[in-house]
DNA sequence: TCGCATCCTGACCGTATGGTCAATACGAAG
DNA sequence: CTTCGTATTGACCATACGGTCAGGATGCGA
């Protein structure tokens, strides 16, 4: 049913937007109670006051709190596997990696809420996403794995383990979202800086670069 | 009064086993549980299940759950800041930073649930920590990096940000624990072994060692 | 045997939370 | 104005949870 369809979509051109925004407002409220409260201490009552909604409308949009976390986590993941592409069609590990680790540390910076939802969600043994581990996850790193490997072979870069380098610009990245709130008490109990946020990422991706010999 | 105080503990010196023997029990359930369904989630009828007590039982050692759960946080940070002992009278940064890769990446592997607990308390802005991180972690990082910068003065090492390193380290080693989930999963489900732990260690510690210059 | 401190525990309570629902408001189409 | 699908919301419910408590068991010293 084309023309339904087609009608229904322009005849609720406006329901859809408040549908869209709503959803937005709760979703972005719930990424940051999940991430500061975890799954259990997080309450519908409390996402609800921050996306200044009654607490009823949460549950018209998304039919249980389980509902709304998957939904939270799966955009994480999303978003943290678009920085996969960084990693693609470069020539080498300086490029590749150096592109990776600017990208990772920018979703960081970025989306501080979700990566620690995602952390959470993992400590806890990924009862909900387990199955994007053992599917899209394994294949992507194998796939990157592959790639290292190459480079490894090709001579641009030592002979790394691939798996633990991964893990390793996995962990690095991430713990500035993570452990911010510990980085900051030990910055004076100031959020990094851009210029620290560069210094940070500088760091980083040359103590990498030269450990596994691409420098 | 010395007289009654060493009365006391001779006559209770039976009793007083049982308390540290129940302590210990319920210390290690809690650990356990608070790590895998974090505070918000974690209940006092399930810690005083996995350790084989009522649950009344629980209330009598330990007066409420958060002070159950700060006794767990402290117990992970006293044993965390004991590899601190691994990095301090160290000739130089192979030594020193190696044995520090290789205390940490045990604990990780012996305490894996209070690592977890760890990284939740501070992801959540350590809500019952915070005083630790503004005196003691403050302090300890503040002597490590100073350690560094003089290795790097010696010019026994690149002149990287001793700070990043640190962070560098922690977020590596407690990668192995906090994520061990995932890793499990990447690793066709099983566990790491003997052998892929000395490997991933000896993989962290060369590329960080090349990575600073030390080698 | 008795007294006493410690330890144990089933039953109970107040509260907070996830979720439901019926009633209502809204707004576009005809 | 009427119709109808969508969106809104206060009131309500069942449950689960942290915590309490009174009564009892245990075991050691005198």
């Amino acid at each position: 049913m084309p023309d339904t369809a087609r009608i229904s979509r322009i005849r609720s051109g406006r329901r859809t937007d408040i549908r869209q925004q709503n959803e937005r407002l709760i979703l972005e409220a719930a990424e940051r109670v999940f991430a500061e409260a975890g799954f259990g201490g997080a309450t519908m009552q409390l996402i609800a006051d921050m996306a200044g909604l009654p607490k009823a409308n949460l549950h018209y949009y998304f039919p249980t709190k389980e509902a709304l976390y998957r939904r939270v986590v799966q955009n994480i993941f999303e978003i943290w596997l678009d920085a996969a592409s960084s990693f693609d069609g470069a020539a080498g590990p300086v490029e590749g990696i150096g592109a990776y680790v600017r990208a990772k540390m920018d979703i960081s910076r970025r989306h501080p809420h979700g990566s620690k939802v995602w952390a959470a969600e993992v400590m806890h043994g990924a009862p909900v996403i387990q199955d994007y581990l053992e599917t899209t996850l394994r294949a992507w790193t194998e796939g990157r794995m592959a790639v290292i490997q190459r480079w490894i072979d090709e001579g641009k870069m030592a002979p790394i383990d691939p798996r633990h380098l991964l893990y390793m610009l996995w962990a690095t990245t991430q713990h500035y979202a993570d452990f911010g709130h510990q980085i900051e008490t030990l910055n004076a109990g100031e959020a990094l800086s851009d210029r620290q946020w560069r210094e940070a990422t500088e760091s980083v991706t040359q103590i990498i670069l030269r450990g596994i010999g691409a420098i």
